[in-house]
DNA sequence: CATGAATGAGTATTCATTCAT
DNA sequence: CATGAATGAATACTCATTCAT
């Protein structure tokens, strides 16, 4: 594609690749490195040196490719996020009533995370590392699920199979707090149990409550 | 020979111990100091020169009275998670229901956090700084406010107020959960609302779920 | 003695003895425990607080005797040299003859450090710890102990025990130097062996020198 | 594909490796001017940033040719001892006699610490700060030197140049002391003679030793 | 005199980022 | 584009010395 490698009398040699653009793949093992080291020892202490050799590039590469530490954490998160919030809207999509599409939402919730340890320890714990990433993580990334979730509670509510006087915005946040504590206890634990066990009783309480009915 | 040692009521002359006692409004101070710079910039950016500026002591005092600066966090969640939960417990015995222990349980959980605001963003932002803060905290401290809401919940459940067939478990996390979220909501929000605000629509869905009975 | 500590209302309790004057014997355990860490540690890693801790005094107190620490390692040097000189002095005028001077002289350095094992290892290895005191060890101290061994070896050239054509002020060196070194090499090596075993040798060389005489 | 690759005669394009090379230059000006900063103030008063300053480099720069501190002070002695010695033994090799040679290798030490004098001032002053350093440097280094003297003697033993009594390990500690201690007085004195003019006298004792033979 | 809490100057080392090759 | 040597700011912690009691 760009024949200049091969003609070239300096010192730029033979190069794998065809071209001299920036390689989605060495991107992609960059950001794979990150989120092993990063959930391994934590964001502060993660060296960028570790992640290069992992990443098997040298430090300065990653600067080709993310801005600076802090960009890297933060793209991973966006990009993360990004990719798992499409794929729950479009699963949640296959689902007919809001009942499922909420079932299905926290059931997604927990497969994720449970699939992808290091991703769910970097969730649970690391997130809040970086000011700028916890401000903008809840203001876009977060608020994008929460408000996913708003939806099916409203089309629920809409279509009376939830309570009418419920408040929506609460609602959202309780159920992700529920979920999300859920999941922290299991990242916290060691994760030596299955996250997924935990779907039937969660689901049953926030769905029908805590107060017995017939009192 | 001398028998001031013997009857001496206070330490003093007890053989040796002249000269300055360490003063335990000298560890107050430094121990607000760090809660407000740790709120402030975040555990990592903090500097122990600032703490030590701000509590009016050298910086050198500030290791007499702490191993670190990481025993310096952890000192803080320790001595004030202690003081919050012998308190929440204390109150909520005042109670005679589990449905009023429960409600007061959360109640006070909220007004708290939004009294100390600088405490509340070191608990929902900062707790997690240091790996051993974390897992001694979630094994501990929260594990003992957990303890808490799980025993209310057992006792509503015997009395029948709280429905039998729910995991006690995984309800007091549920709980913990939501009302966690709520506030780091607040937190993260520049706390421009009224935390206690949303106790009402919270108990609400907590207590009576979100399905609709009627049908 | 002094009746003050008895009457006294002030916080001024029993007192051991009966003065307040600087007491030698707490001046010497200080000095005995500088003479232990300075030893175990060297000179530069000792800590004010362990010398206070052995010597069962406080670290302030040290500072009623000695002006800082460099002047305390100083006067652990100057005091000790000026005994053990003096001592050396007494007992090689006991001796005779120049030639039994000498050899006395040798021994007693051998003996000496031989029985203070944690002072050899002072001399040996951390005199050179402070410029000041090294400076003014080497015009001082250790003038005097080659001043008295260049005497000896003068009034041993006018008797013609020793070649006269020898220049005493390099001898002398050679001979401190010659025991120097094989003081050094027991300290070094753990003190394994028996310092004065070397006496015999070292002296029969000093004495008769390296060349084969029949040649 | 590129034949650059294979047919170049430097490292150059090897596949990987490019950027800056670890310049020889740059650790040896770090040397130079760390001997001259540790012969200035001493070990423990020498500060990295000043050393940085006069080799020219960035403090951090140090830290990528040697480990520490400590290790800086330890490559000097290992580097400058081994240079030395290699060129003591080349030398004396060229001696017929073992006279020659024992006078050749007292000869070159003193012209050898003459030449340079900041080494001369960490060798005599300096190289005790260290307790790793002193015990390596004796085991290995100075341990070295001594052999090749003992080598010496041994030799002249057994042709009958050296008395047939003496004790080689006594022998070779007592001239090296007697070099070192010439060199130490030397280096304390500020250096203001010539330290050759005391080869004369220094081998005229060692070799027919202090008694009058006529006597 | 004695105490030990308080002080604060002093510095080796790390590591994100840059830049010559 | 890729490399990794070079940079240098940034800081927790120590410990000799002081001083209030």
């Amino acid at each position: 594609m760009n024949e200049y490698s091969f003609k070239s009398k300096t010192r730029r040699c033979a190069i794998k690749k065809r071209g001299r653009k920036k390689s989605p793949e060495k991107r992609r093992n960059i950001t794979q490195a990150a989120i092993t080291v990063f959930s391994r020892v934590g964001y502060h202490k993660a060296r960028i040196k570790d992640i290069a050799k992992i990443s098997g590039v040298a430090e300065g590469t990653i600067y080709i490719y993310f801005k600076n530490k802090e960009d890297l954490l933060i793209s991973i998160f966006k990009e993360k996020t990004r990719e798992t919030i499409e794929f729950f809207k479009s699963e949640v999509q296959k689902e007919a009533t809001p009942l499922d599409k909420l079932k299905r939402l926290i059931s997604l919730h927990l497969e994720t995370f449970e699939k992808e340890k290091d991703l769910a320890r970097l969730y649970q714990l690391e997130l809040r590392q970086s000011v700028r990433l916890t401000k903008e993580y809840f203001k876009v990334e977060h608020k994008e699920y929460l408000d996913l979730m708003g939806e099916i509670i409203k089309e629920g509510k809409e279509q009376g199979v939830f309570r009418k006087d419920i408040n929506e915005s609460i609602v959202k946040r309780v159920i992700f707090g529920a979920v999300d504590e859920v999941i922290t206890t299991w990242v916290v634990s060691s994760k030596e149990y299955d996250l997924t066990s935990v779907y039937e009783p969660l689901t049953d309480v926030l769905l029908k409550g805590l107060l017995n009915p017939e009192k």
